[in-house]
DNA sequence: TTGCTCCTCACGTCACGTGAGGTGGC
DNA sequence: TTGCTCCTCACGTCACGTGAGGTGGC
């Protein structure tokens, strides 16, 4: 009879899978050989070769050897089936990835957008991003992205430099003791309203998260200068209004 | 003075990143806290703690650690420019994992038209797709899989069934010795034309390489039974009917 | 003195690559 | 006897998690 088993550097030649990887598959029990010479050295039978074939494959196909390990155990496993498996995992990991540069292209857009773009714009931008993934979900971070690119760069920066302003005056007449019902304040009420108006794009459930947000996080009133008796002179202005 | 500096538990709670991988990062280098006590406690001062923020910003985007220790190396790195060049390399990635998402398709769609989903199956199929990937390049595997859409599923199949039919004609009249100039033989190279053509939709390019793939895969030519001989054979008859 | 926090090893992870040092068969 | 192939350790990779066993400060 001739050829029956194949050596390790034969094994390793024909396949193209390295000496090391083949001991590796011994040593963790994945791929034994059927026999073995007194000296220690590895026969591969035909068996051997078909599921190293069958290994290989599912390598390729970006299996962890654990998993691999697992579906030859199993006697009746559908290939068919283990790739459709697959196939939803790597949709998923592709989901996260796109995700992620979504949040790339934030950033940079915010980076980009900023005249300094110095490490703690960075981590400031960061620290936004973070804090609101945590308080949106996922389809009003979409909406907000969609809604900003609706309105555009310029109306943006506009907005940015707007509500500085716009709070300064509002705290000067709180200062003063204007009453929330004076025309003055009634037309800063408006205008407040037509800025969160233009950020939320009239979706009470963003307006909502935007509320939480500013009650739950004391460093974002400190920045701003939005506090809680500010709201609530705010509140006061449009209710009187609407009578 | 009040508190000057962190030590490492409360670091930790306050970035929620682990003690141990604080200790980790002053391990290799990449954050080592500004003092240490006589006891060996790690004091952290504010600049290490605005370090740390960067290095858990540029984690959370999936930087390796050594590529962050590079950035805060240089001292006039931009943020921007390293979003922007990490943004690139994601969507390689993306990329690479559509591809093997389109060859897991491609797979599942020829197991689930074969009728026996078996490990044989399967390993040949993997074969073949790594033969096709050897021979064409990846506009025409993408131009191979389009005209499949094209010509659709019931076509292929009908056209998998004629070729043995054919081949087996051609066979039968050359061992008959029949002329190549034959009409009998004619009509069976305008046949065969024909299934190549629908195959390569015309394309020479593609043609070329299927010819290439017959010339130097033995294997291939084995399990179709076409030999050079028999491409001759129907060259000729090509040719002769072109007079 | 008792907790709490801190410390330093050191193994484990995943799938091998890469030597080192030595042996078996033609 | 000389190459060639084979063998078995065993470290290194990446970014920590998870104990183990022991010490310092309020």
């Amino acid at each position: 009879m001739r050829q029956t088993f194949w050596k390790v550097g034969e094994l390793a030649r024909e396949t193209g899978i390295s000496i090391r990887t083949l001991h590796y598959y011994d040593e963790i029990g994945l791929l034994r050989p059927s026999h073995k010479s007194s000296a220690g050295h590895r026969h591969y039978a035909a068996p051997d070769i078909e599921k190293l074939q069958i290994i290989r494959s599912l390598r390729q196909l970006g299996f962890p050897l654990n998993e691999i390990s697992g579906f030859l155990d199993r006697p009746g496993w559908s290939p068919l089936e283990v790739i459709r498996l697959h196939l939803a995992r790597i949709r998923e990991q592709i989901e996260v990835q796109q995700q992620l540069c979504r949040k790339l292209e934030a950033i940079a857009g915010v980076l980009d957008r900023a005249q300094t773009v110095s490490a703690e714009e960075f981590i400031g931008t960061m620290e936004a991003m973070t804090m609101f993934e945590k308080y949106f979900s996922k389809e009003q971070l979409e909406e907000l992205k969609e809604r900003g690119a609706v309105v555009g760069e310029d109306r943006i920066r506009e907005v940015e430099a707007e509500w500085p302003r716009l709070i300064a005056e509002v705290r000067a007449e709180m200062d003063k003791g204007t009453d929330p019902s004076d025309a003055k304040v009634q037309d800063l009420a408006r205008r407040w309203a037509g800025l969160v108006n233009e950020f939320t794009g009239g979706n009470p459930e963003i307006a909502r998260s935007v509320a939480t947000m500013y009650r739950q996080e004391p460093d974002v009133s400190a920045k701003t200068g939005i506090d809680s008796a500010m709201s609530e002179y705010i509140s006061k202005a449009a209710a009187s209004s609407k009578k």
